[in-house]
This record gives C-alpha cells, structure tokens and sequence, in this order.
DNA sequence: GTGGCGATGTATCGGTTCGATACATCGCGA
DNA sequence: TCGCGATGTATCGAACCGATACATCGCCAC
C-alpha cells in the first residue's frame, strides 16, 4: 500500500525521503493523516532491494541553482518499478471496509484506465453498501440494547456510509457515461486526448 | 486502544473470545470494521499477565440451559482491571486525526463523566478542524498542480472534515447545556437519574 | 555577531494491529 | 452420512505507527 503509493509518487519524478512524506501528506492527507518514517525508510529499503528504485546518495552542492544542501538520498523509479506499479494499479487491495488501499489508488487514478477505475468503484461502492447494511441491522434490530453514546456513533457512521455511496454512484455514473476527468499527467503529457476538465 | 474497548466490554459481563469479537464489532462498527483474532488473543493475554483479567477454561455442559458446548475460555474483569478502565477511560490516545481512539472513547462514553466527555470531544473537534484547514490549503494553494481525481478525493475528505464538526459541535453543545443524553447501563441501572432519553 | 529556533533531512526501535491460516466441534439440511 | 456454515481458540509474518535521536541550514532577535 505504502509501497504504491511510493512507486507512484516516484514515477512522476525522483525525490529524497523527507520531500516523498511530504508529497504522500498532501496527496493521500484525505484518507490518511501521515506516514511515518517508520514506515516509509524501511520501505524505500525494501523496494531498493527489489529492485523496483534506486537510492542515490547527492553529498552536497550540486543540486543546481540555489545553494550547497546537506546530503541527502535521491530515489528513482526503475523500469522494474514501473511494471510493479503498473501491475499494482490494478489490484484491489484487501476486501475490507476501512481499508486505506482504496484512497491511494483513488489518488493515482488518473494513470490507471477506465476498466480499472470502475472496478475498483464498483468493489468500493459494494463494501460500503456492505458495511451500511449492517449497521442498518444493528440500528433496527438491537437500538433498545445499547446506551444513546453508540447509537449516535452508529447513527453517525450510517449517515457517513449512505453519503460516500452517493458519491460513489457520482463518480461511477460520470465515469461511465460523458467524458471522465481528464488529467494533466505531470510526466507524460497527454496528446491526444480532449482539452482538461478542471 | 483494544486493551480500553475488551475491558470495557468485560465491565459489563464476563465474555469468551469469540462473542467478545463480535461485540467489539458491533460496539465499534462505527468507526473500524473488525478485530483481528491477532490483535484479540495477544492482548487478553498480556491483560491477563497485567492482573486485570482472569481466565477460566469451561470445558463443557455447565453452560446452563441449552446443551453442551465445546470447551471456551471465559475471560472475567478484576478490581485491577475496572481501575485501569477508569483510568484509560480519562486519558486520551495520541494527537491524530485518524486515531480510532476517539470512536472507542465515544462508543464507552457511557461510564464517563461529562467534564471528560466534553473534553474528548472538544480534543477531537481541535483535531479534524487542524485536518480540515490543511485541506483547505491543499485546494486553495496548489489546486492547479493535482490531477482531478486527488482534487475530488481532496474535496471529499474536507466534505467529511466540515461534517464531523458540525456534528462534534452538536454533541458538545448538548453535552452543555440541557441534560446529557442518559444512559441504561447495563450493569449499574442508574437509579437516581431521569427518564433515559432515546 | 551570535545564539537560539524552526524547517530540513536521515534513521532506528519497540510495540500494536492486521490478514491469512490452521484446526477442531457443533447443528442442520441434502 | 456427508458436507457446510457457524462457533471457537490460536499463531505467524509483515505492515505500520509514535517516539526519539541526531545533524545541518537559514534567519531573526538580542
């Protein structure tokens, strides 16, 4: 998942560690709040020794334009990474409800292709349907067995289910029907396609 | 944060592992989607070394009523561990937005009194506000260098953020003035309070 | 000018939780 | 009687987190 979401933020150009946090901050910040180093150096290692990026180490001074930096450690997305991310892309993750597999691949979905984002709408959209149909059960079937605290946390949660499957129906009628959002890719800049909706 | 949610299940009845699971589900169904097994058994383990638990293997028939079961292990709440409850039941977990903590804290708000209540919520409240103006951020300042799908996935979470609050702020505000929806706990029927409010 | 302080930057440690899996018994219907 | 879903206990490896340590840089107050 953190893995991904590295190799996706990589492959629209090489970066060191602490710029990579800050990136996945804002990029994953709706669904995530942040990732930790402890979570994202020995990630970066193991993804290193798959042979997916490679770590440069930039000593100092030649970063270009402005003044001399510290040294810091450069990471780049390899061919071998591309595939990886290619093929993680379409996976779907783990078929559970708060699962944060959903948010990253929402987030790089403008690389992915029209077949994919519906699937992975679609299995979202039936996962929480799943979820709200059983706070439903709990709200109806045992409301006079819990105190007025967890009624209101489970109240709560059913407003915010219903909600996010409006929005999930939204997104899928827009993508099936009409022209999907499309995307200013940083790197490879689209030629072919329509003018962006933004 | 799962040693505070099975003691406070505990508090109300001793519980065997499986049932313990599905109450936890639906107490906390809210906010997380379930309890691993590998999170369950380790901590009632380490509760049980702590002192705060005991455990009793019932191998069979002296269930009661119905017909035999196979044997279970029945974990029951000590001295020690309505202490510790008490205890977990006023501190507040770490300082993050997406911290379930603050679900399981409101799903046992029950046995809490209402100065802690109030700063729970208020400490959630700081919290997602910190979130939502980050969010803010995000859209107003760099909306022209996301793609359209983070910029959507970034609109919903700040959608959620304002939500929350509206509701935290409800919640508070009854927590105030008027009187605090009161609950039937189930093993200390309060005598001394009104009419339950549901 | 210098002393401190916040941002930048790399890195590790211990601990919690997860998903998958294994295995056994029970009740029930095909 | 055979299988299958619910009940029930349990472990394993891996992911991820929060705290922490440590060093450099730019900048502003004193």
């Amino acid at each position: 998942m953190l893995e991904f979401a590295i190799l996706g933020l990589l492959h629209e150009s090489p970066m060191h560690g602490y710029e990579l946090r800050k990136q996945l901050t804002t990029k994953l910040g709706a669904f995530r709040a942040a990732i930790s180093y402890g979570s994202l150096y020995p990630t970066l290692r193991r993804l290193q020794s798959l042979g997916c990026i490679t770590e440069e180490a930039v000593p100092a001074g030649d970063t270009g334009l402005l003044t001399n930096r510290r040294s810091r450690v450069v990471y780049t997305i390899t061919a071998d990474g591309k595939e990886r991310f290619q093929e993680l892309l379409g996976s779907t993750g783990p078929e559970t409800f708060d699962d944060p597999g959903f948010g990253v691949h929402f987030a790089f979905f403008a690389r992915a292709d029209q077949d994919t984002r519906l699937r992975i709408l679609e299995g979202r959209r039936r996962r929480v349907e799943e979820r709200r149909e059983g706070l439903r059960d709990v709200l109806s079937r045992m409301a006079e067995r819990l105190d007025s605290y967890t009624l209101e946390l489970q109240r709560h949660g059913l407003d915010a289910c219903e909600r996010e499957v409006r929005w999930l129906e939204e997104l899928i009628a827009h993508e099936r029907s009409g022209r999907p959002p499309q995307v200013t890719a940083p790197t490879t800049p689209a030629p072919d396609s329509g003018p962006p909706e933004r």
